[in-house]
RNA sequence: GCGGAUAUGGCGAAAUUGGUAGACGUGCCAGACUUAGGAUCUGGUGCCGCAAGGCGUGUGGGUUCGAGUCCCUCUAUCCGCACCA
């Protein structure tokens, strides 16, 4: 008596998989390639919960189907296995983070198998293992050796720059990143510097480059984070507050690709909801870089006191002290050229909005432009000290939840608005931001909100500057609408008369040009934590310098204790001995999270690969990955990296196709649902849903796998905790205890976390597959509910019983199959090839119960009909419909490439057709006609019969509408 | 504030793209079988109404013979960014 068991047929063919590599993917193939790629997960300790496999399960039967369909599918699966989690328990525990992850992984591993995932294992990768982290610090040093020529809009390597500099010094070269970090000199000089000026001249050349950079620091995690790890202020992993400090740091050039990686959004299929952050992210502004002279300190009337000296300004720009000596020259050169320039000093001020310049009526500096020391006046130096001081106090997080107090402090100084040379204020404030633009804005208070606050905070004049503002004595108009006025040479045009116009006048004039600023800054690549992957420099005579290729990897050395050294260090400075060819010591930060994961999907091509990060072949083979699932989280953190990291492999030649990621869908999350139960005030009696309001009760979090739909098991609510022992209940009149539910993020201390393991203990695998995709549309967010899982538990059922009626032996026929039996087989084959490249997948599932059950209600057990039913469900139910295929006499294993059965129009084709009758849109009546008959036919039949006599109160027809299929409206 | 999404029975949802709204599943009601089970099967189940009938896809309008679907308005919820000049 064969009843369907899915625990042993699940494992059977788990087994059977796993040792005849069933998923194995060849490099090169007859058939057309696909690439599935999975977001790798991170593993941790408390291994799946039952909405991580959500996504999974959609790629998985995406593979599946496209197996079928005849394509050579890679489909593998690995493990982001650096980061913090494993860390911070060594910290507590002193367990080494790699015995942490080994064990979490074998979790992963075991729970990912028992779900039935056609994974390529063969191609595991690890990204803590050092033969993988290798040519992650092999990429890194490609990015070391690299500069961004800005005129063949390329990464270079380094050797063509020194080629260029010894040909003909830095004259000439355009180079992404900063030119103020940069010397100047001559080949004749070039040629005369030592070597460390030279690596120090080049520096700041390179696409990987240490630099005195304000970082968000968190003290709590003793680490630098990126932005995408800080969420308000506070650190995304353990909630921890985090501060802006200026440090040493390793940054990655991710700006000198910003433009391209805005650009080639546009050709991605992605969700429209993520192109749009990452472009936010980006943050692309066409605008103007405007220079607002400052008045010498006499002239400048209300401050009438004498500026400081130059001199205290290279005191506060500071130079780090483990920045070589060559670039510290040269940026005392540049201050010092600011400064020289006008016997005053002039500032470059950002906007979007040249055309309001002449209602700038202030200027607003950062509190940590470089200026502000050369230029406040004596009167005002208690006042700007204090400020600044107050600034530094106030956390990142006040000034984020704060952004509504207005606050700033008047300098004393005076700069001429260049257009119509009025003296214009100059403030400082926090509102301004020292990282973005020139950190420096023109306030114009009529036409923008914020300087309009602060000018009404201030006192300062709010003049209209266009015919167009009303109303500004209360807000501000920001609105491009009207034509100007009060604005000299712009009088009476239009927003788009006048800006080019005024560009064109301030570049003659010299004080201003066209200007492209992007929101995104350089990625800082250093944490200073253990286990993450070493960063391979060394340092000689106090420079960097990349280690030789050859000797690769730099393995993470053992050490005592996975904490910081007493003199602050970073963990890795415990290392004993720990020196590049037993001399120089090792950089001693690790790389970030994020390193490892820019680059897993090309290891996945040629994962053993020893002397390439991927084979020429293999490369050219994969290309790029066809569909990526994953979560929308990593929006603007992994999916931005990525893509640069491919770019910059590309420009290197190493990579040969424009994106990693051609089409890109995020599942929605599946949150958790918890369960109440009530207690009445001061008892230990509980009281059921429908009668908790005669009472005064507390709500309680119970453990949603004590309950069944809702009602609670209340003989295992009494031994789930000590305290619940001699509970009593008040249920409701059928005797049963009804608890109540909210929707909320899956979490322990909610009782509300579920466990694939025992839902796959319970209705097997291919039951919790097929549920995951019936909750609803894939990227959606939704609660887990488990009420409906016996549903898609007695589709499996039915469908076993087509092939085995009474549970006996299997038992089909080779009968011919009816044209209704057809029908039924041939709309499944259209709907499931269109749900699945639609990734509907839900609407398919509920497709295969109306299947199984109308086939049942036929008593269809006809080979030609169930054998192709089985191909359809596969992708889906992969366990069950291997063991079918097998009983139907196919080779164990053989259904993965049996091939998609073929959709025939014709059995879909009706003989007849039944038509709603309407009149004016309203259905009276229904006729039935023959399926060939065309709109003329039906046209004359209608009007021929009794229809409109009955339903159309004597009038006559004045149109007759017939829709082919569907219904026939006749208008009156 | 800016950007993106969503809104349909008690609940999860579907709707062949403008054509009988609520398929399928849960839940609920009734029944069958039964060594009472969380098994299996059958029927019913949007709302109001005894019925005839009426009303129904977040709100209010519009286009159309016909609107969940197209256009405009508003509202609510969720997500992302956020003093970006």
């Amino acid at each position: 008596m064969p009843a369907y068991r899915p625990e042993e047929i699940e494992k059977k063919w788990q087994a059977h998989w796993k040792a005849h590599r069933t998923f194995q993917a060849q490099n090169h193939s007859e058939k057309p390639k696909y690439y599935v790629l999975d977001m790798f997960p991170y593993p941790s300790g408390a291994g799946l919960h039952v909405g991580h496999p959500l996504g999974y399960i959609a790629s998985d039967i995406v593979t599946r189907y496209k197996r079928l369909r005849g394509f050579n599918v890679l489909h593998p699966m690995g493990f982001d296995s650096f980061g913090l989690p494993a860390e911070q328990y060594a910290i507590q525990t002193g367990q080494h983070p790699a015995l942490t992850t080994e064990k979490n992984i074998e979790t992963y591993v075991q729970q990912l198998s028992s779900l039935g995932f056609s994974y390529d294992w063969s191609r595991e990768v690890r990204t803590s293992d050092a033969s993988y982290y290798k040519w992650t610090q092999w990429i890194f040093l490609k990015l070391f050796n690299s500069w961004y020529n800005l005129d063949t809009n390329k990464a270079e390597p380094l050797t063509e720059l020194t080629a260029r500099f010894a040909a003909s010094g830095s004259d000439g070269i355009r180079a992404a990143g900063d030119d103020g970090d940069r010397l100047s000199f001559s080949a004749g000089q070039w040629q005369l510097f030592t070597e460390k000026q030279k690596l120090a001249a080049v520096l700041p050349y390179r696409l990987a480059y240490q630099q005195d950079t304000f970082v968000n620091w968190c003290p709590g995690l003793g680490t630098v984070l990126s932005n995408d790890e800080v969420k308000d202020g506070l650190s995304e992993r353990g909630g921890f507050p985090v501060e802006r400090r200026l440090m040493p740091q390793w940054n990655l050039r991710i700006t000198a690709y910003a433009d391209r990686l805005l650009q080639g959004l546009d050709q991605l299929d992605w969700p429209d909801a993520v192109k749009e952050m990452q472009r936010n992210w980006i943050g692309k502004s066409i605008g103007a870089e405007v220079t607002f002279p400052v008045l010498p300190a006499r002239a400048s009337g209300a401050a009438g006191q004498v500026s400081d000296t130059p001199a205290a300004a290279s005191a506060t720009s500071g130079t780090p002290s483990d920045t070589p000596d060559v670039a510290s020259e040269a940026s005392k050169a540049t201050s010092g050229a600011a400064l020289s320039s006008s016997g005053g000093s002039e500032i470059k001020v950002y906007t979007t909005r040249v055309d309001t310049i002449y209602g700038a009526t202030f200027l607003v500096l950062a509190p940590e432009h470089e200026l502000v020391d050369v230029i406040t006046t004596p009167a005002q130096r208690a006042a700007v000290d204090e400020y600044i001081a107050a600034t530094k106090r106030r956390s990142e997080r006040d000034r984020m939840t704060d952004v509504k107090a207005v606050s700033g402090v008047f300098t004393g100084a005076y700069a001429l608005n260049p257009v119509n040379n009025e003296p214009v204020q100059i403030w400082l404030a926090d509102y301004v931001l020292a990282g973005y633009g020139t950190g420096a804005v023109m306030a114009v208070p009529s036409g923008d909100q914020r300087d309009w606050l602060f000018a009404t905070h201030f006192g300062l004049p709010i003049p209209a500057i266009s015919d167009a503002q009303k109303d500004i004595d209360q807000q501000a108009d920001p609105t491009k609408e009207g034509r100007y006025i009060n604005s000299g040479i712009i009088n009476r045009l239009t927003y788009k008369e006048a800006t080019p116009k005024l560009i064109a006048f301030l570049e003659e004039k010299g004080l201003g040009k066209g200007k492209v600023n992007f929101r995104q800054r350089d990625a800082i690549f250093g944490r200073q934590r253990y286990w993450g992957e070493p960063i391979p420099i060394y340092y000689k005579d106090g420079t960097a310098y990349g280690i030789a290729e050859s000797d690769l990897p730099l393995v993470l050395p053992e050490i005592d204790e996975y904490k910081p050294t007493e003199t602050g260090e970073p963990p890795l400075g415990r290392a004993q001995n720990w020196l590049y060819r037993d001399k120089y010591p090792y950089e001693l930060s690790t790389m970030p999270g994020w390193a490892g994961s820019s680059w897993y999907y090309l290891r996945y091509m040629d994962p053993t690969n020893e002397a390439r990060f991927v084979s020429e072949e293999a490369e050219q083979y994969w290309g790029s990955v066809d569909l990526y699932m994953g979560g929308a989280e990593h929006a603007t953190g992994h999916l931005l990296y990525a893509r640069f990291w491919y770019l910059f492999l590309k420009d290197l030649g190493l990579v040969s196709s424009g994106e990693p990621f051609q089409k890109l869908i995020n599942q929605g999350m599946i949150l958790g649902r918890s369960n109440f139960v009530y207690r009445i005030n001061g008892t230990n009696k509980f009281v059921t849903l429908g009668k908790k309001d005669q009472y005064e009760t507390t709500a309680l979090h119970v453990d949603v796998s004590i309950l069944e739909n809702d009602v609670l098991d209340m003989e295992a609510f009494r031994k789930w905790r000590p305290d619940y022992n001699e509970a009593e209940f008040i249920t409701e009149d059928n005797g049963t205890y009804v608890s109540g539910w909210e929707v909320e993020k899956m979490s322990k201390a909610k009782f509300n976390v579920v466990n694939p393991d025992v839902l796959i203990g319970k209705y097997g695998a291919d039951a919790l597959r097929l549920y995951e995709m019936f909750l609803g549309p894939l990227e959606q967010y939704k609660p887990w509910n488990t009420n409906g899982i016996s549903g898609v538990s007695g589709f499996l059922k039915k469908l076993w019983r087509l092939f085995h009626p009474e549970d006996g032996p299997l038992a089909v026929t080779d009968e011919p199959a009816t044209p209704a039996e057809l029908k039924v087989l041939h709309r499944a084959i259209q709907k499931v090839q269109e749900d699945i490249e639609k990734f509907s997948f839900n609407t398919s599932v509920s497709l295969f119960m109306i299947t199984v059950n109308e086939l049942t209600a036929l008593k269809c057990h006809k080979r030609a009909i169930l054998e192709p039913l089985v191909l359809l469900v596969s992708p889906y139910a992969p366990h069950l419909a291997e063991e079918l295929w097998q009983e139907l006499g196919h080779e164990a294993g053989s259904i993965s490439h049996a091939g998609y059965p073929e959709f025939r129009e014709e059995f879909l084709v009706e003989d007849t057709v039944v038509y709603p009758l309407a009149i004016n849109g309203k259905v009276r009546e229904q006729m039935q006609f023959a399926a060939a008959a065309t709109a003329a036919e039906i046209e004359t039949a209608v009007l021929a019969s009794d229809f409109l006599a009955k339903h159309g109160e004597g009038k006559s027809a004045k149109k007759v509408i017939v829709v082919p299929g569907r219904m026939v409206n006749v208008v009156v």
